[in-house]
DNA sequence: GCCAACGTTGGC
DNA sequence: GCCAACGTTGGC
């Protein structure tokens, strides 16, 4: 079995909080309306069931990591991209064909207080943090393990 | 609300 | 296939 790999969930929390997460059933949501091709092929090829992952939150006044989350269920279509009432409609994803994937993912634990953005930008050790490069605007991207168990240490 | 950085679109 | 124009992301 390899070993597992480790991922960071970007949400606006206006549009999609870790209290929505909490509060789905099972505390399991799909992970829907990714609309980058990078950040797709992470999601459709390369997220195993047990994979774990950060749930960061973005656009807001305190941005930064929120908790740990699982993935449930591997890649398979976004049918919001289907359905022409959502926001997430995409006409060119077709059925027979999908564009575009998703993955489910499980609420493991909410950290008491987020690791800050503006923290982790202070630690060495996280430097080459892919989260924490200039420009990116990765919504789904790989942690690497010594990145993921340091941050996890800094969480309450 | 501003704006830099980036991805996508579409004319040629 | 180039690249300007446009739309979006996301920190501040």
């Amino acid at each position: 079995m390899p070993a597992p790999e480790f991922w960071l969930f970007k949400t606006e929390p206006s549009v999609f909080s870790i209290e929505d997460l909490e509060k789905s059933p099972g505390k399991t949501a799909p992970w829907e309306g990714v609309r980058n091709y990078q950040a797709r092929n992470f999601m459709r090829d390369q997220m195993k069931k047990k994979d774990l992952g950060f749930l960061y939150h973005s656009n807001t006044k305190e941005t930064g990591i929120y908790g740990i989350v699982e993935i449930t269920k591997e890649g398979y279509p976004d049918a919001f991209a289907f359905d022409t009432n959502s926001n997430y409609f995409d006409p060119k994803s077709k059925k027979e064909n999908p564009t575009w994937y998703m993955v489910d993912v499980k609420l493991v634990r909410k950290f008491k207080k987020p690791v800050l953005l503006k923290d982790m930008k202070e630690f060495p050790q996280l430097r080459e943090m892919k989260l924490l490069q200039k420009g990116n605007r990765l919504s789904v991207m790989p942690v690497s393990k010594i990145e993921f168990d340091f941050i996890k240490s800094l969480s309450q």
